[in-house]
DNA sequence: AGTTATACATAAGAAATTTATGTATATATT
DNA sequence: AATATATACATAAATTTCTTATGTATAACT
């Protein structure tokens, strides 16, 4: 049950987009989620999100709100203002790398005709 | 000039595709192929490719032949019998990934869609 | 003669992650 | 009631993968 190494990476422009996508959200909520998108086959572990989460907040790309929620911690992250324009960014390289990833895996596939 | 964090983790599976499409190539020749596939955006750095070449030689996945061409050294790697069967595998990797990717950045593609 | 290109190699450092460990509360199971 | 699993955070050590720097050597261009 070890992540691809593909994956390496690709786990800031994740995080971001899915605060772009939901507003704000907590760790544990981000690895759940993550797990069923990719259908338990990337499993963010907490050694590595919680570094990154605390990283892009000393970036200033993400806020943190505190709450306790049931009498457990929760922390709530939600992207900054430039956090929602380097979303963008990120976002726009993720596709630029998958459309050469596609031509450097899959020649024959013409990136135009894919839409 | 500095490649994208996104292409970590990739460099293996990418060498083993140019591979198998080009039956043998030589270190050089695979950073230049590279280059010109992903529009310069890629570039791999002999500090990376010398090393994983010589892994996947050591783990039994490439086969190397020495050359002099033009008065110079060339080393031709090709893949293995175990090297085309684990390509397979690396490339199914990779569309899972990719299409993973896909549905993360952008939820609204629906995969089934695409050609 | 000096720079750029070709062609290999490796060591030191950095970046990103895994693995391991820790704390704490809530819920389900035996 | 005790134990295991789930929720929710955190960090340190080790590992993987890559960048940067450096080295050797030949060929071609300026």
């Amino acid at each position: 049950m070890k992540n691809s190494p593909l994956y390496k990476g690709s786990l800031n422009t994740i995080i971001m987009k899915l605060l772009e996508e939901n507003g704000r959200m907590y760790g544990y909520e981000i690895t759940q989620k993550v797990k069923v998108i990719t259908n338990g086959e990337l499993n963010i572990t907490e050694g590595a999100l919680y570094p990154a989460l605390h990283k892009l907040e000393a970036d200033g790309l993400l806020d943190v709100e505190v709450e306790k929620v049931d009498n457990r911690m929760r922390k709530y992250y939600k992207l900054t203002e430039s956090g929602v324009k380097e979303t963008v960014n990120r976002l726009e390289e993720m596709e630029e790398f998958i459309r050469n990833m596609q031509t450097l895996v899959n020649p024959k596939t013409n990136p135009d005709l894919q839409f």
